[in-house]
DNA sequence: TCATTATTTCGATAATACTAGAAATACGGT
DNA sequence: ACCGTATTTCTAGTATTATCGAAATAATGA
């Protein structure tokens, strides 16, 4: 599966409002994550359909889940919001080759303040 | 429109392989642009399928049209991605206000080397 | 083992998206 | 006015996605 096909299927899981919410979610938890319980208290879905979600997210690799005990515990991924972002920023936006950038932004990765 | 919902159809509109291919033409072929004929050439698919393409990315704004003459030029709207990866950056994977955050990187809009 | 809680899978329906041929429109040149 | 090129709109078939109730599975504790 090529970059280009891997990123949209990534950036089409996050393409929807209702999986938008729950990855935004699972970010501002951090590491502690989320279980799916106390995710579907805060979108009020039908468990089935938020499992059906929860699957995808899990399937483009923006979500883990970790199973403790009778709960899961999801946690968003990180590296692999990287990886989107840095299509984005470099495959996609990246400067062409022949100089014509003239956007004056640009997204770059840096390394958070530790 | 929520900021969430906006962005959600953004990244919907991403969330295609045909259609992140031509973001991505767009994006290098910079201010230049580029006529949907040119597009059509590269994408090797009909023209009712890739005005249709077109129109979404349109109506999400990261792509604008410019009618010269007979040909459409199209540009890929820098201000509207860098609105997507901003959300994605700040209101998503922003740090939590607990203080949470451990994820060693985090993006950062610079500007670009004038 | 039985009951309970957490979550998924199944199955079905409705809604939306993708694709593309054919016809229509818009523009510039002759 | 007519023609050719560029692009869109119309229309429709097919495919994929979203939704959710009900049944199934998994793990824990009594």
């Amino acid at each position: 599966m090529s970059n280009l096909e891997k990123t949209a299927d990534r950036l089409n899981a996050l393409g929807n409002p209702t999986r938008l919410q729950i990855y935004r979610l699972l970010v501002r938890a951090g590491a502690e994550g989320m279980s799916v319980g106390r995710i579907q208290e805060v979108v009020s879905i039908p468990g089935s359909t938020l499992s059906h979600h929860m699957k995808l997210l899990e399937t483009v690799d923006l979500v883990a889940k970790e199973k403790q005990g009778t709960t899961l515990i999801c946690r968003a991924r990180y590296d692999v919001m990287d990886a989107v972002i840095g299509y984005l920023a470099d495959e996609c936006c990246a400067d062409s080759s022949d100089g014509r950038s003239d956007r004056g932004v640009q997204w770059r990765r840096v390394a958070a303040n530790t």
